[in-house]
DNA sequence: CCCATTTTGTGATTTAAGTCACTTTATTCT
DNA sequence: AGAATAAAGTGACTTAAATCACAAAATGGG
């Protein structure tokens, strides 16, 4: 169940740990993993499919912060796990995904194994890394730049996304008319070619 | 030389090897603790006054994220200090300020002890927590809240802030004289009062 | 095929914030 | 005290983006 690559990380230990005191479960395509406001009891671990992490504010404005790939997990569970402490993100399922989930109880054994925290900081780093990229970007970075972005990301090594201009505009805090009309823009500079529900990229 | 309250957080062996490991230093204001790009070779908690820590970009906008005040400790250090990873902030003293060091070195060690990993990961969540109220601001909040946010923070309990407008408006991004006009508004709401160098909060 | 619903296109207007170009008011230094 | 410097005030203008108010395609189900 473990991909072989992943285990191969820890110690046989370890390894085993994992085995038997982890399960996996299936999402589809829109389901909420982790809400936000909720409390946390498991540590998720994407095996297959993608998460797209974000944030609500008190208006109910959705940010989109970033996604979670296969083999990483969502770092905001690992300091929330107390049992007290309400997630501040909201995990959804971007596609059908296959999550690893570790009980919350089952965290300070893990935490024993050297090569376990290895794996965590790690996490941290990049996730730490990538909210500043947000950050730094929301900040400093026109909307323009901030889509372009936002599409490779939404990509992620293809060429060809399917989502509607209403969608990317909520994921990015703004308007649909303004994502429209930057979408004509980015098209008229050869970047992409549009289509209904469909966005190319070029080169 | 390590504060009562805070060694009794641990255990005694704990306390006897940060006692032996670690060593305290003296920044005066102003000094850089750690610049953007720079390489981690300790672990700083500070113990007294207050760090500063930003964020700059490309093109040299500075940015600032959050205070580290005394017995919290910089949670970027922890991730970076495998001697390959670059900070991706900069932190700097408000104020004088004594800093605890350890030396990456020890950090496996101290992460074998329960006590050590539970106040990393309560560090952790607060910073996460803080990032993400930072984004949060900046990506839905109206500059004149953010001024406000940013001026109690500032404060941190006084009613009494001595600082530029410039200042200010780099801080959080902006410029003096969108800062200056902001800051006058509040006045005329009431809600500061101001002089040259200083700005005193009402209520 | 036709009608309802989604999705996209577009002009006009408004707004928050940034920029420019100065002036005025404090402070400090010699 | 008077000049030099730093800090703050202010009007005019520009700009990126949001909002409003529709029109025009594209799609899909009965």
């Amino acid at each position: 169940m473990i991909p072989e690559s992943f285990r191969r990380n820890f110690e046989p230990a370890l390894q085993e740990l994992l085995d038997n005191e982890t399960f996996a479960i299936s999402l589809d395509k829109g389901e909420v993993l982790l809400d936000q406001g909720a409390f946390i009891t498991h540590i998720p671990i994407v095996l297959d499919g993608r998460l797209k992490v974000s944030q609500t504010d008190d208006d109910g404005h959705e940010l989109f912060l970033y996604f979670i790939e296969p083999l990483e997990s969502c770092v905001m569970t690992y300091t929330c796990c107390d049992g007290e402490t309400k997630s501040k993100i909201r995990a959804v399922a971007e596609t059908d995904s296959e999550v690893m989930m570790i009980p919350k109880e089952k965290l300070e054994t893990l935490m024993g194994f050297r090569t376990w925290r290895s794996f965590m900081m790690n996490a941290f780093r990049e996730r730490f890394a990538e909210l500043i990229d947000v950050l730094n970007s929301i900040a400093f970075t026109q909307l323009d730049q901030r889509l372009i972005k936002y599409l490779k990301e939404k990509a992620g090594g293809q060429n060809s996304i399917s989502i509607t201009h209403q969608a990317i505009a909520e994921d990015l805090n703004s308007s649909r008319e303004v994502i429209s009309r930057l979408l004509k823009q980015l098209e008229s500079q050869g970047k992409v070619s549009l289509g209904r529900n469909h966005i190319e990229l070029k080169k």
